[in-house]
DNA sequence: TCATTCCTTGACCGCACGGTCAAGTTCTTC
DNA sequence: GAAGAACTTGACCGTGCGGTCAAGGAATGA
């Protein structure tokens, strides 16, 4: 599986062949049919490890803090870390959005992004160290922040990650406060 | 091309066959290779034009304007509305950044529009409008916004592309701001 | 030791794809 | 109206894909 998503985030899924997938194991094909049912469920089941792990970073590290803002700024800074050690990734969640069979799936876990940041922005409102506009939309400025500068500099131009989460941190909060 | 757009954006670009494009335009197979290389040359060309045609919504947008700030502002609206027309077309930058071969013509066309936000962001720096940190990074944040608020809310949930323009210019100009 | 289940192989299948081309039709030019 | 260029057709080709399956090893249990 790590082979395949390290192959599908390379040259693509569908210029991946499941016959290069198993000479990259070192594998028959046949096994490859034992463990999944198809091209289409590997990439799904991916697709959501690489979701369900995010999350889980995000989770693990705001944890420590109780202040919405605080809150947000550990979950951006976990986000920088997890895109820059799971670069490859990056390119599946993307591909995902681009056919219907898979986009589904993405959008249930980016709902699921979306919902925690909804919350801690609300819960910022009502501390009013937030500006009183609609929380989705802020939340979703905060995520296009997050995912552009981790593609853009972290991914593509091997910034340092830290780095990288100092300005978008500065970025969101200040476009949060108003 | 403008049917093949649209049948690349909803059914993604490899399960999308050149029959089904000549069939929907209601033409032989020959005359698509009469008119273009192969399939792979027509992306590129869709790719290309969408990009040009939309820098010059932003380009004939921001003409009006000469401060830094309202020329972003304006560069923001022009390029939700943009996206609002086209939103077939958000599917298709979004393939294009996960296959190597496409990959570099993407690139070309952001940096372009990088580029742009870039000169102005420094011009706001300069009038001390922006706050005084990595021009380019405060750009690629802005690009973020608006690449992510277009896709979430008018492409999928159709919000007016006015209401959310209006929203990433607060966001973003009060980011910039610091 | 045999029986049964679990796991693995890779040749093979059917199919649909991108691309070709011989043939035919329309347009342009003189 | 002849000659030739521009354009169009769709049957056809080779290829490589996702997926199957008969066959055959290990492991387990009695």
């Amino acid at each position: 599986m790590e082979v395949a998503a390290r192959k599908f985030a390379e040259n693509g899924f569908h210029p991946t062949s499941v016959a290069e997938i198993v000479a990259g194991v070192g594998v028959g094909k046949g096994v490859f049919y034992w463990y999944f049912d198809s091209k289409d469920q590997l990439f799904l089941e991916i697709l959501h490890e690489a979701q369900q792990d995010l999350r889980r970073s995000q989770q693990h590290a705001i944890n420590d803090a109780i202040e919405p803002l605080r809150r947000i700024e550990l979950g951006i800074r976990a986000s920088m870390h997890w895109f820059s050690k799971n670069r490859h990734l990056v390119n599946l969640f993307q591909f995902a959005a681009t056919e219907e069979r898979f986009a589904p799936a993405l959008r249930r876990g980016q709902d699921v992004a979306l919902a925690d940041a909804v919350k801690h922005v609300k819960d910022g409102i009502v501390a009013g160290a937030i500006r009183d506009t609609e929380p989705e939309v802020l939340a979703h400025a905060v995520l296009g922040v997050i995912t552009h500068l981790a593609r853009e500099l972290v991914q593509l131009r091997n910034e340092d990650p830290d780095a990288v989460a100092d300005a978008a941190i500065a970025f969101c909060l200040d476009g949060l406060r108003g």
